[in-house]
RNA sequence: GGGCAAGUGGUGGAAUGGCAUACACGACAGACUUAAAAUCUGUUGGCCGUAAGGUCGUGAGGGUUCAACUCCCUCCUUGCCCACCA
């Protein structure tokens, strides 16, 4: 006998709409919570992926509704981007068509899984209501200096012809498509996240609820370096070099410096050189590499001589100064003092090029002080040697004397450097929130007024996939006035990338239709911040760090009283299929659609909660759906079986099972949680339960099953939803247990276990121990050498 | 190259100093059935043993401890992040 899944989960998602369960506003009573999920692209699907993230996020959200709290859990569309296009592309369709069509079908799979959505507050960042803030932030940064336009050296992907933002090119390749990405040089336009990455970094010590792992990855993603800036006269021309190194210590061993090839200085210190002609054909040779390949780890490191000399201005040594590939105009200053016998970079190009070595550091363990011996750089600490008046010092403490003497010197200057760069918007794609910016021959560059807005997206714009902004195209729209001078004046024809939609959405959903500004700052001060955060770690950089840059940004305008967004963050595991991430190339898909035609939603919610940990990875498995399915039909036998009293014992085990599914319920350990309700399912099945015990079981169940526990617990005669109803309480009076299992151990080895009563004393337990028959032959009157005795659990005896 | 995480039965996993393998899947057996499915009830880490029981066992090796999957050190493997970053 089956429950019949189908109208049953149909019957109760019609019934919390009509009763509008999930509606919420800001003045209920109640303690506030606010849970988000991160919200999909509409690419019309959802996958076993979403089922995941959102299924744990739904218990999470109907717990905490029957714990009492006013609970926020709201869903939208992250609409815009690049698949819509190629989508209209491809099918001859338009990108907005395509994307509402996409979204009407997502929602009825996400309606088909039951989640407590309150679709009151639904947004999608297509919407111009949605896209106009975009529009409204920016011109605020831009007031605020934080949005500028400027022309350089950019990344590039080819094959979706449009700029991508340092996170996201990945191994050099672009992060949707793997393209290679390449360099061009470009105006476009950047947010200045730089201003904020002291923050950025600092708070990240208050977020003591996300994985270490995130913490991590943005803190090296932020790369905060301490290092001293060197400067280095050129013997012949009244130059300065500026280098940036980390390890001062190892000053006095640098016997040569390296420029970036790209360095302003080199074209001018080689004129009229011998070596003019190698260095500029060097120089030559380099650009046409593309970053990909001059940044593999494996290639040879190669570069030419100057002709140039520099002088270390720690003992006025005259060092030759080269140009290599290895050296990078991006980082620090261009410009690195070379130090071969502790720097493994080098040290290879000095062998290579037969270059002066110099020990400065001596190694604890190692004896030679002449670099021929070494067959590599020592990188690791030991004490200062060849270096002047700190011979003698562990290079730590050096590092920081000569620091300081060098700045006294003013020969040097102790600096922070970071790897994080301005982020970079501009795309040049169709689909996306239009940059609100006018540019006038006679004015510049004109911010559209904040009474004009939004610039529309128009309808239509003539999509080729040959690259160059669509909207360029579009007259109608390119064509346009200043608004300073009301002469004839071109919009900006680039979009925002699509991550800058998502950096706020978070503020959007606390007032959805607020239309004096981004969002009702009351609304927000009661709603945020997000206490729960669910989503998938390949966002740990990107929509992550911009999200807090946003956060910072509305606080220093004063619209937030909070410095970051997201008090706790769960990323979960990847859906995996025999081993491999589910994905359309490989073929490996299960379609939670069909597996809810088969089992329905509340059998594939109590798999996917059960067969691993939130985090962790989840291997998908058809057998253990089955095994889930079959656990619920378990449950729903239990009804006619119920009896008038419950027996005793079973309501002790009840209690104790209450304790533990709270508490795992509590810490997102839902596959442990369901492992005890198993227990408790089992332990009626041999026992008598009555109505009271299957109550507490259906609410406990009932965030993981909602449908299924609805159903019951209508049919034991409750009028109003099971969410009404307030979550178990155990006794503590009852997990006392009067007698307890001792394990009686000898040498560590369990040998033996007794029964005693609770509490007793160690004296006592010993006593017990020692009577024993069990123990006798283990025993043999050795004498104990001591006696371990654990209160309620073991006894340990040492012979 | 650097950083972080993980490694437990045939499988997913549980236990974070105190009985290793909870719970489930799978497998095997029994009950019910003309039969099958479904359901219910058992058994199920390896080795030795008819059994009682013994013994080995949480990637490998060492250490700390009365006691280690758990803490420390070395190594191996896998995954993720960063990376000619000075």
């Amino acid at each position: 006998m089956f429950y019949t899944f189908k109208e049953i989960e149909e019957k109760w998602q019609k019934e919390w709409e009509r009763q509008k369960i999930f509606s919420v506003n800001s003045s209920s009573g109640r303690k506030k919570y606010y849970l988000l999920e991160m919200f999909p692209y509409p690419s019309g699907k959802i996958h076993m992926g979403h089922v995941r993230n959102y299924t744990i996020a739904d218990v999470a959200a109907r717990y905490k509704i029957m714990q009492g709290f006013n609970v926020l859990h709201p869903m939208g569309f992250d609409a815009f981007g690049q698949p819509a296009e190629n989508a209209a592309i491809k099918n001859k369709t338009r990108p907005d068509a395509w994307t509402r069509k996409c979204i009407e079908w997502m929602k009825v799979e996400l309606k088909k899984m039951g989640f407590s959505y309150d679709w009151d507050r639904e947004i999608s960042t297509c919407d111009s209501s949605y896209y106009k803030w975009n529009q409204w932030i920016f011109l605020k940064m831009f007031e605020k200096g934080l949005a500028y336009k400027r022309a350089s050296a950019v990344n590039w992907c080819p094959s979706c012809a449009t700029t991508l933002a340092n996170e996201e090119v990945i191994e050099g390749g672009c992060w949707r498509c793997h393209t290679k990405v390449e360099q061009k040089d470009l105006e476009q336009w950047y947010l200045k996240i730089t201003d904020y990455k002291e923050k950025l970094l600092e708070d990240l010590a208050q977020l003591k609820d996300w994985p270490d792992r995130v913490f991590s990855m943005q803190s090296n993603w932020i790369g905060r370096s301490q290092g001293v800036e060197i400067y280095f006269k050129l013997k012949e021309a009244d130059k300065t070099i500026p280098v940036f190194t980390t390890r001062v210590d190892t000053i006095f061993g640098a016997t040569y410096i390296v420029l970036a090839p790209e360095h302003p200085l080199v074209k001018k210190i080689v004129k009229g050189k011998p070596q003019e002609k190698s260095v500029l054909d060097f120089i030559d040779k380099v650009s046409q590499e593309s970053k990909v390949v001059r940044q593999a780890s494996d290639v040879k490191k190669e570069g030419v001589f100057t002709g140039a000399y520099a002088v270390n201005p720690v003992n006025n040594e005259e060092v030759p100064v080269w140009i290599a590939d290895y050296v990078l105009m991006e980082y620090g200053t261009g410009a690195i003092m070379a130090v071969p016998t502790h720097d493994q970079r080098d040290f290879l190009f000095a062998k290579e090029h037969n270059l002066l070595m110099r020990i400065v550091i001596k190694d604890p363990e190692f004896k030679a002080q002449n670099p021929n011996e070494t067959s590599q750089a020592y990188e690791g600490d030991g004490t200062q040697v060849n270096s002047g008046q700190f011979n003698g010092l562990p290079n730590q403490e050096a590092k920081i004397k000569i620091a300081e003497w060098m700045e006294k010197e003013g020969i040097g200057k102790i600096q922070t450097h970071w790897r994080l760069r301005d982020w970079l918007i501009s795309r040049q794609r169709y689909w996306g929130t239009p940059i609100p910016m006018i540019y006038c021959k006679k004015c510049g560059t004109v911010p559209v007024p904040y009474d004009a807005l939004p610039v529309k997206l128009p309808a239509d714009a003539p999509f080729t996939g040959e690259g160059g902004s669509p909207l360029g195209k579009v007259k109608e729209f390119v064509e346009c006035s200043c608004p300073k001078c009301h002469g004839s004046a071109r919009r900006e024809t680039d979009t925002m990338a699509t991550f800058f939609d998502s950096s706020w959405y978070f503020l959007r959903f606390c007032s959805p239709n607020f239309d004096q500004g981004p969002f009702d700052r009351q609304e927000v001060k009661y709603w945020m911040p997000v206490d729960q955060y669910i989503g998938g770690i390949e966002h740990a950089v990107l929509h992550l760090l911009y999200s807090r840059f946003f956060t910072k940004f509305f606080q220093d305008l004063g619209y937030v009283d909070f410095n970051e967004p997201f008090t706790r963050l769960l990323t979960q595991g990847m859906v995996l299929k025999d081993g491999e991430v589910m994905s359309k190339s490989r073929g490996n898909i299960v379609d939670p659609d069909s597996i809810i035609q088969r089992y329905g939603a509340d059998t594939l919610r109590l798999f996917i909660l059960f067969a691993a940990p939130p985090e962790t990875e989840l291997e998908w498995d058809d057998r253990g759906i089955e095994g889930a399915h079959k656990f619920l039909n378990r449950v729903w036998r239990i009804r006619e079986n119920l009896k008038e009293k419950a027996d005793q014992d079973l309501i002790k085990v009840m209690h104790r099972l209450i304790k533990r599914i709270t508490e795992d319920v509590e810490s997102f350990k839902f596959n442990t949680a369901i492992a005890a309700m198993m227990e408790f399912v089992n332990a009626i099945y041999q026992s008598a339960a009555d109505r009271e015990v299957f109550s507490n079981l259906l609410i406990m169940l009932g965030p993981i099953a909602p449908h299924f526990c609805e159903e019951l617990w209508q049919s034991l005669g409750n009028k109003e939803s099971i969410l009404k109803a307030s979550w178990p309480k155990y006794d503590p009076a009852l997990l006392v247990e009067e007698n307890v299992t001792i394990v009686v151990q000898v040498n560590g080895k369990v040998r033996s276990k007794i029964d005693v009563p609770a509490g007793i004393s160690e004296s006592e337990i010993k006593k017990l121990v020692l009577a024993d028959e069990k123990l006798k032959p283990w025993l043999q009157n050795k004498p104990i050498k001591n006696c371990i005795v654990v209160p309620n659990k073991l006894v340990n005896l040492v012979i």
